[in-house]
DNA sequence: TTCAATAACTGTAACGATTACAAATATAAT
DNA sequence: ATTATATTTGTAATCGTTACAGTTATTGAA
């Protein structure tokens, strides 16, 4: 393991310990795939990256990791079409973009201010997901020439 | 059937003509149920609920349905918390609400314009979805009663 | 340090929503 | 009528996720 590895170990350690979460391996690598992976990836392709370094892990303790970091603040789920879930480990506001050709997910800055006028007075918000859906760039060029 | 229901059935077929749908029995039956409930339901309660007037209706059946009518644009889907998929047969621009305690689903109006800059310029934009996700305003009531 | 209590993890089985598929039925076109 | 095509059914398979019981690791107190 390279000194910038353990750094970021503890980084990672550190950022899990302010949320009141213990930082066992897993979680340590869980949340350190995500941060180093800004890809909104479903539980299995973390599961498949990290295999690699930790034979042995279980997909189920992915799984609960992530419903550890959720509950924690620390990840955010992102429901996506075809009712796929996604992670996201960075939770400042920002709506998605996702390509129905190539499937790939973009983020997208966000600007929420007044979207619902004042329709939502009465309701206490906790979450507001906001996701586009179409052609990226590249498979809206690539489609025109088709 | 009351003289209403059939207007309503004959509306519901010149819809479906008109997206150039054959309107069979159950693709009546699924479009009108949806028009008839703005309550955004799963496919299953769209299932339990016309089982009683067809008898002999399968799930599979609402499924491809409802994927009929999905590509023909007339129903959009919309996937909530927990990935499951829920329907909506009116889709004119608007917004989401889901209550986390009771799960209800609230139609928002939606003013999207400038939402995201003009960071989608160069994408093909062809379907936009806002969930708001919190408390309702009764239970959120409740709750600080608690 | 040792021990008991608790937390974290594994692996298998169960589950629920959805899709695949083959057979049956209904509808449309000749 | 007859054939081709669309639609529907019912069962089995699939996929992502959760439940659960047993195992291993960690913590805190004696």
């Amino acid at each position: 393991m390279s000194e910038t590895k353990n750094i970021a170990n503890r980084e990672i350690m550190e950022e899990l310990r302010g949320a009141d979460v213990r930082p066992s391996t897993t979680r340590v690598h869980v949340l350190k795939y995500l941060r180093e992976h800004r890809n909104h990836p479903t539980v299995d392709r973390i599961y498949q990256n990290l295999i690699e370094t930790l034979p042995g892990l279980s997909r189920t303790s992915v799984y609960n990791t992530i419903g550890v970091l959720e509950r924690a603040g620390l990840v955010r789920p992102l429901s996506m079409e075809g009712g796929e879930m996604r992670y996201d480990a960075f939770t400042e506001d920002h709506a998605h973009f996702q390509c129905e050709r190539c499937g790939a997910i973009f983020d997208v800055p966000l600007n929420a201010s007044g979207i619902a006028g004042d329709a939502l007075r009465e309701f206490r918000v906790k979450r507001l997901d906001v996701l586009f859906w179409g052609l990226c760039p590249l498979c809206a060029k690539e489609h025109r020439e088709s």
